[in-house]
RNA sequence: CGCGAAGUAGAGCAGCGGUAGCUCGUCGGGCUCAUAACCCGAAGGUCAGAAGUUCGAUCCUUCUCUUCGCAACCA
């Protein structure tokens, strides 16, 4: 049985369409999740969307619809986002759905039976908008002298009977969980966040709400649903068989990542693994909070081009595979960045079709030509070997680990420049003029440019899936044989050779990127 | 003292103790296989400023200045 890997991302929140933070995420857990994948691991990647609260339900109210009603029709768009962006999802979870209500309950249950539940009154400041209680030390006054949430937004005196949870008691259990397993949160700024917030002291949690009904029910508890949060986290482990003791959930928790933004760090980072202790289940291995994206130039983008923030025109226009790579090579990932329609265009066209799509092209097009298409095995100069050893380098020495370490555009770049090693060694080698002179030798730089671009090809498939598979099916790689263990296979070519394969017309695979008119300044 | 992020070549970003790299752009050259793509070379930086720690700082500490996000949605 092969190593399990269980990834989420957070589970978003659909009271609107989904945004281009939304699809970053998705992306970035999507190539997580290919990439393990491609590693030889057993994976997992959950998403879904959160639909119970307050917010959700006065959205509904406000558009005059059935709460339910609207939570399918935007639960659907963010699905729809999966789609379109090629995000291989095993389980796309809605917290509405009768069996999370299930393990949402049975998580409640455990928590009481641990002591962890009381019953009392709560009188405090709520914010609608954040769905959280703050103390008035973490007030600030606003203009006209509301009084506002660390998180700007607004909050009322609220007093309500409510079950609370003891967090409390779990401030030295996470104070040593952090400091045992450093990596636990990343980056590292999200961490020391953190440990700063828990160091001053955790209060206990109020975990149900009585205002209204649009959630899960708590346990015999009339009258009370469970705090969205404490719902919606658990969606993490419901998504995969939680609270029946399934195959899967036996296999895949605890979850080795916990993809989320950096502004619900506390949530994932504090109060899920508090609940989980409680519960007495194994805590997820780690929590990468990453950060936004955001519009350069954001006022006159969405004034002059309107909806070009949404995800799915992006996808549309430019390509999910370039969209994909874009977010991934743009940002350095944990930090915030920045997006605009001329970076997508500039940086897709340079790597993706000048650099990479052009290389392909180059030389399946002359193999195609000069060669019939027939490939050879053998022969190889020094400098072929040299080559291959830089491409080596390049691809498993220094992306692959950068990518299992979540440094995809510092893993991007080192692909990059196995991408340039080969446009200069086509260069160097000269295969046009060989034709002429030395049509053996042509030949042999032909086909170890094929063997070269093999490697790329399958190297970039998390970032690129679609095109990548366009092209490794042109090259007749065999679907079984993409893995990056097969990136080292010396024996491929021989076997490919011998089933007969020959180079077709190339087609290209990353068409060169134009700025729709009209959105020039 | 609101919170947070950030100030590094024309632009966008890496680097984070041993005086700087990448992409785009610009200029010059090469090639002609290829998606007007590819390759080589060049110009261009007092790493915001000041002080401090150190044998040595872009990278650590302190202060100053500046910029950005914090309406909605929300990762």
């Amino acid at each position: 049985m092969s190593d399990p890997f269980y990834i989420t991302t957070a589970i978003s929140y659909p009271n609107g369409k989904p945004h281009i933070g939304h699809a970053y995420e998705a992306v970035a857990a999507d190539v997580i999740a290919r990439f393990h994948r491609l590693s030889g691991r057993d994976v997992r990647l959950l998403t879904g969307t959160d639909e119970h609260g307050l917010k959700m339900m006065q959205t509904a109210r406000d558009l005059d619809r059935d709460t339910m009603d609207l939570a399918t029709e935007m639960s659907g768009y963010f699905r729809e986002m999966c789609t379109k962006l090629n995000i291989s999802i095993d389980h796309f979870c809605r917290t509405t759905d009768p069996h999370h209500h299930r393990a949402s309950q049975e998580i409640w249950r455990r928590l009481e039976a641990n002591g962890d539940l009381y019953l009392d009154r709560y009188e405090g400041y709520y914010s609608i908008r954040d769905e959280a209680f703050y103390d008035e030390s973490e007030l600030v006054v606003g203009e006209n002298g509301i009084k506002l949430s660390p998180q700007n937004t607004p909050v009322e005196w609220t007093v309500e009977e409510s079950w609370f949870f003891r967090l409390s008691k779990y401030q030295e259990p996470l104070l040593q969980l952090y400091a045992e397993q450093p990596d636990w949160i990343r980056p590292e700024s999200r961490r020391n966040e953190t440990i700063k917030f828990v160091e001053g002291g955790l209060r206990d949690l109020s975990v149900s709400r009585t205002s209204f009904d649009w959630g899960v029910k708590v346990p015999g508890g009339e009258g009370h649903v469970m705090y969205v949060w404490l719902d919606a986290l658990t969606t993490y482990i419901s998504g995969i068989g939680f609270p029946d003791e399934t195959e899967e959930w036996k296999k895949f928790w605890p979850a080795n990542l916990h993809l989320i933004g950096k502004d619900i760090v506390r949530f994932h980072a504090v109060y899920w693994p508090a609940f989980l202790l409680a519960a007495g289940l194994p805590l997820p291995k780690a929590i990468f909070g990453h950060g936004f994206i955001l519009a350069r130039d954001g006022q006159k983008m969405s004034k002059s081009a309107g909806n070009s923030a949404d995800p799915l025109v992006l996808a549309e226009t430019y390509g999910a595979d370039q969209l994909r790579y874009f977010f991934m090579r743009e940002v350095s990932f944990g930090q915030d960045g920045s997006w605009s329609e001329d970076a997508i265009v500039t940086r897709c066209n340079a790597e993706l079709a000048n650099s990479f799509g052009n290389l392909a092209q180059r030389v399946l097009s002359m193999i195609y030509k000069n060669c019939d298409g027939i490939l050879t095995v053998g022969g190889e100069a020094e400098a072929d070997h040299a080559l291959l050893v830089t491409l080596s380098d390049a691809i498993e020495r220094d992306m692959l680990p950068a990518f299992s370490d979540l440094q995809f555009a510092a893993g991007l770049e080192a692909w990059q420049r196995a991408v340039f090693a080969c446009n200069q060694y086509v260069d160097e080698q000269a295969p046009w003029t060989l034709k002429k002179t030395d049509p053996e030798r042509m030949s042999v730089v032909l086909s170890t440019l094929f063997k070269a671009i093999r490697q790329l090809a399958i190297a970039i498939q998390p970032l690129v899936p679609a095109a990548a598979k366009n092209l490794l099916d042109q090259m007749g790689v065999d679907d079984a044989e993409r893995n990056f263990c097969h990136i080292s296979d010396t024996d491929f070519l021989s076997r490919l050779i011998q089933s007969g394969y020959k180079v077709v017309q190339p087609v290209g695979i990353f068409p060169r990127l134009e700025l729709p008119m009209g959105d020039v300044e």
